[in-house]
DNA sequence: CAGATTAATGTAATTGATTACATAAGCCAA
DNA sequence: TTGGCTTATGTAATCAATTACATTAATCTG
């Protein structure tokens, strides 16, 4: 018997099912029952009836690493984040992962804290294990992954962006844009001095147009950002709260503050607190993302809305069209919805 | 040529570089490559660095179906949560896969939106995927899910919860004990009448063992938790802020109130300031988990945290131990805190 | 009814790495 | 020098599916 090599993969006394095991218990070959799982259509309803019947009864489950191997389709998709503990990653990997489950596939999750060399090192990991397309975050990547997706031929997109220059395929919001909305939105309330709050630009493009943004609105209105207005923090809370103390206590103080994410605003917000300033009448704070605990935050939160969900089913279609190359549309944007709440206000000295 | 056949697989006019190719250029035998790759120290220095650098300059990448086929291993490890969009959820799966990764292996992700007919069948989808061993959460799963897993012969691993009745293996909280002290903490603090709001009890074995913890806690003193004292909510903080209203607009109202997790203790707070009650002057809330916005509310609130990030990594620690055929502690019961801040007070009428 | 066409199924090559076993080389002791 | 042992490397079978091509049966066409 071939089979009673004293090859030890098998684990001792269990023998696993195979396509063959199936196709000799439904009395036909494999083809036939490859072909029942694959085009079920070219088989007669008789031997499909056959084989499904032999698939039950055995418990065949398909070895996936056989089918990848000879198919080259691993029915996978990766994706790489910067860190699942952000609400707002986490919706849209939530988001990716159902879209891409409804099509029959699984995701490989892999993150990388911020650090772009990480980034390429989990991407390849990602591509090694056959990733059929990867999302990717932003458009800022070190070099070396372009030549790695383009090497592998699978096909990708950068999300939580919208880039008119860039020609590499996204999908998201113009961030440049967003903030300059949302810092009209203050200087229409007679804002003149405000404040910024954002996560680290130096390897996060995302955060860096949104800067980009604000600064264009300033200008256009005759404004500077001071240096002493521009404060980098990382993610959190705590961050948020330590840069609304420090922007806030200094005299003169902005009239506004504005966070590069609700997590960060709301941080603004309880300095606010702590330093006896009133939201709106003395600061109005607006964030970004319009998470959850945002509009019940006291008070509710102004905030620029940004569609993780929609933006993670919308990466997933895009990558599937790639994959039955159905023509598509390479550069996707969302719009952003500002919503306003009550955490701003007129200007102070404005006359209402 | 062999290679020249009219497949179709390869893309046109592209050539994946294998194995066999990294051996030729470095003028070894595919078993040698296959040596540096997995067991260097099998290898001489000198026919290594040439394989090295053979690998550098073809840029090959290995082909993990192949790999997984024929060693049985896919060097990745598969984990089905609920959803990711509830934070608790998410830092778990965060640390999951920080020290999956570090361990050179991938994670393949599922969510099943607490449906245990969806939860087994995405688990199966991961196991067809090669997955070496998967994490789930709860108790609480469709045999047929404990018939797959033991046919597959992969480890596997309970999270979120501590239950030493179970021989299966599993990490987390005695979720029972936890509400049961938290209870006693109401209790000790002169509460006699306590609402609480929970998750839907019914596929959810966490909320129904706090629920239980809770009865029993009462009991001990004497008490019943009467029908309107119980309301289960879908997760999310308008569920926990219509349960408030509903619990606390009735005459006589509970003096203090249980969530069952931050979000609907949120909620609860909300509801009371909606209704002008005072936190804690005229209800105490406690939460569970502790999440990152939960001392930052007003009031602060006091909540039962549970150690998700060690939970992940205790998971998959365990996986690995399993998977190299080290002993193992098979229950891991971690200890949750309870953190009192000043959303709980004595109950009013009770002499300070 | 012969010949062509279509539909259903089978045979066996193929995918790319791992690994059991074989072999060769180097070293040492007797 | 020979035999035994260790270390490094090679040869080729193997993993479990998919699929190109061959074959057969059934249906249609003129």
């Amino acid at each position: 018997m071939k089979t009673e090599k004293k090859d030890r993969l098998q684990k001792p006394g269990r023998t696993t099912i195979r396509l063959v095991d199936v196709a000799h218990a439904a009395g036909c070959s494999t083809a036939t029952v490859s072909r029942v799982q694959n085009s079920p259509d070219s088989v007669s309803p008789q031997v499909r009836d056959r084989v499904h019947a032999a698939i039950r009864k055995l418990g065949y489950m398909p070895n996936s690493a056989a089918r990848a191997l000879r198919s080259h389709r691993s029915r996978m998709i990766g994706i790489v984040i910067p860190t699942l503990s952000h609400a707002i990653y986490a919706c849209f990997v939530d988001a990716v992962q159902r879209r891409v489950t409804e099509r029959g596939y699984s995701l490989l999750v892999a993150t990388f804290e911020y650090d772009l060399d990480d980034e390429l090192s989990q991407a390849r990991v990602l591509i090694e294990r056959g990733a059929e397309a990867v999302i990717l975050v932003g458009e800022q990547h070190r070099a070396e992954l372009h030549r790695l997706i383009e090497a592998a031929g699978i096909p990708h997109i950068n999300s939580y962006i919208y880039d008119a220059d860039s020609d590499r395929p996204s999908i998201g919001i113009d961030n440049e844009r967003a903030a300059f909305d949302v810092t009209q939105f203050l200087l229409g309330l007679g804002h003149r001095d405000i404040g910024v709050v954002l996560a680290a630009t130096r390897e996060n493009d995302r955060a860096a147009a949104r800067l980009a943004g604000i600064r264009a609105a300033l200008r256009q209105n005759g404004l500077e950002l001071g240096a002493d207005r521009l404060i980098e923090q990382p993610y959190g809370i705590d961050g948020g709260r330590q840069a609304g103390r420090e922007l806030l206590s200094g005299r003169p103080a902005p009239s506004a503050v504005i966070g590069g994410n609700d997590i960060l605003a709301f941080g603004v917000l309880i300095a606010c607190r702590e330093l006896g300033l009133g939201v709106p009448e003395d600061v109005s704070i607006v964030g970004f993302d319009n998470l959850e605990f945002t509009p019940h935050l006291d008070p509710p939160l102004t905030t620029m809305e940004v569609p993780a969900a929609d933006m993670g089913r919308g990466a997933v279609d895009y990558l599937f069209d790639r994959l039955s190359d159905r023509p598509v549309q390479k550069k996707i944007r969302l719009e952003p919805k500002l919503i306003a709440r009550r955490s701003t206000g007129i200007a102070p000295g404005v006359a209402g």
